[in-house]
DNA sequence: ACAATGAATAGGCACGGCCTATGGCAGATT
DNA sequence: AATCTGCCATAGGCCGTGCCTATTCATTGT
């Protein structure tokens, strides 16, 4: 049993002859004839009542057009409807970040895309990047915002931008008037960190190791602000990226000097995983 | 959009590989790769994502595979109520028959017949040939018994038996007791007939015109037995097909010796109609 | 690095649907 | 009656396209 089957068999029931079912089918009618031979051997009996001048449903055809209808509308209705969704940028979009972006440059990023397409359903995991990346992996998130470098060749990394390393001094630093400064000037100040498994803890790490710089760490939390608010407390110094320069925190930031001590932020996906229209907008919009 | 291309769509959904898929739908690797293929570049996006090791759903796909499992399912459930209904018997069947014949020889055929086919639903239509056969062309009426010949060659006939004529005589008339008699006998009788459109007037009507016979019509009625009633009361005699001879009617029976002096009673059907196996097995059990 | 798995591509074959031409049959027309 | 017309079925040939095998490419696991 073919479609077309049930085209021109439709055809023909709507217009009560095989010439003019042709006709509205865009086909000769010998080739009508056959295809409704075809399916009326396949199904096991007439469908038409051949009359001389007209045709008529046998009870056979009278029982299978409406299935036949059916069918022909529901897959017509089911293409409409995915090039419907296809056209619309509507649709969920899963969209995961670190949480030293999240709150800061992202947040802001995400507000105006909102503004301009209103019709995206955003939805926003923040998550350690191990994390985002299984997520990315399994699916559950179509995007993710996350620091380089990542292990793993199975993503495509879409490189945003970078940003500089600033220094978090208490106020009362003798290097918080400084407008920048090496990480070799705080060879001597105790470091507070966020974590491990946090990325940024391992950008930080990263950069003082260029520096030839062994930090001492004497506090760790899960998040910058926590850490900020040791600063200010004046328990230590801290790194942060410049998206958390925040100048109404109770603390002083210096730009680092040290050429590499930046972090590059990436839009990252799984290979071969095919974006809805929110997640590319949202891809171009980062972008 | 193919059917084909539905089916193998489902497989792959199911099996979570192009290679299963196709072994699960008889055909090479290659050959389904082609169609989803070509299934998505009518669709206008992917189905799958291709990931290395397997593939998974697009949301597109999640979206169109419930709609291609259903127009897969109810192509094969209407197919299988086709078949199903092609082979039983049940089923409407209106068989169509002139007042001559319903209540005499096909009531007690039709008794048997519900006995051997339960299952089939009969209805009766009682009318005059003419109207018959113009339900017989309109399709309210599968089979109609009547009396040959009959105009219209549209029909297919098939002749079931033939039945002598008898004259109907009141108990006192001279000739009751005959085991035979001439339609010239009745020469100088008052005539009772049927009214004009009942076959079986034209079939009597016929017979005397052969016998040389103009018979002076004193009654005319709808109905047989109105006729004999009328006949045993004294009006007259009459004549009757051989089925509905009743002995426990209040008049004799002598049948009628002329050669051409009968009537052919056919099942008639309205050419290159298909009729369903219920009327199927009723010609057969009448034939 | 190498073998193994799985999807895409290439090239060729053949089935089948479409075409035109024709036949057969019934109705309408003269 | 005889012819014409409309309609469906059949015949025969063409060609698209779905299928095949063989191969390539990419990714994964050893």
């Amino acid at each position: 049993m073919e479609l077309h089957q049930l085209r021109y068999f439709s055809a023909v029931a709507d217009t009560g002859s095989f010439s003019r079912g042709a006709e509205k089918c865009h086909v000769s009618q010998p080739s009508l004839s056959q295809q409704i031979l075809k399916l009326e051997s396949e199904l096991g009996g007439r469908l038409f009542d051949r009359l001389g001048r007209s045709v008529r449903l046998t009870d056979l055809g009278e029982a299978f057009l409406p299935r036949a209808r059916s069918v022909l509308h529901e897959l017509s209705s089911a293409k409409d409807e995915l090039t419907e969704r296809l056209q619309s940028e509507a649709g969920p979009v899963v969209i995961g970040a670190i949480p030293t972006i999240a709150p800061y440059w992202l947040a802001s990023r995400l507000a105006t895309f909102s503004r301009k397409f209103p019709k995206v359903h955003l939805t926003i995991a923040e998550e350690i990047t191990p994390v985002l990346l299984e997520r990315l992996r399994a699916g559950s998130v179509d995007l993710a915002i996350l620091a380089l470098p990542i292990r793993g060749h199975e993503f495509d990394s879409h490189p945003l931008f970078s940003e500089r390393l600033f220094a978090a001094l208490p106020k009362t630093h003798k290097l918080a008037r400084r407008p920048a400064l090496q990480l070799a000037d705080l060879r001597r100040d105790p470091f507070l960190f966020l974590r491990d498994g946090h990325c940024f803890r391992d950008t930080a790490v990263a950069a003082c190791d260029r520096a030839r710089l062994d930090p001492r760490v004497v506090f760790e939390s899960g998040h910058l602000s926590s850490l900020l608010a040791m600063v200010g407390a004046g328990m230590g110094v801290s790194l942060v990226p410049e998206m958390a320069v925040d100048k109404s925190k109770p603390c002083r930031f210096v730009r680092i000097a040290d050429p590499q001590a930046e972090r590059t932020i990436a839009a990252v996906v799984l290979r071969g995983r095919t974006l809805n229209r929110g997640s590319r907008a949202l891809l171009a919009h980062l972008g």
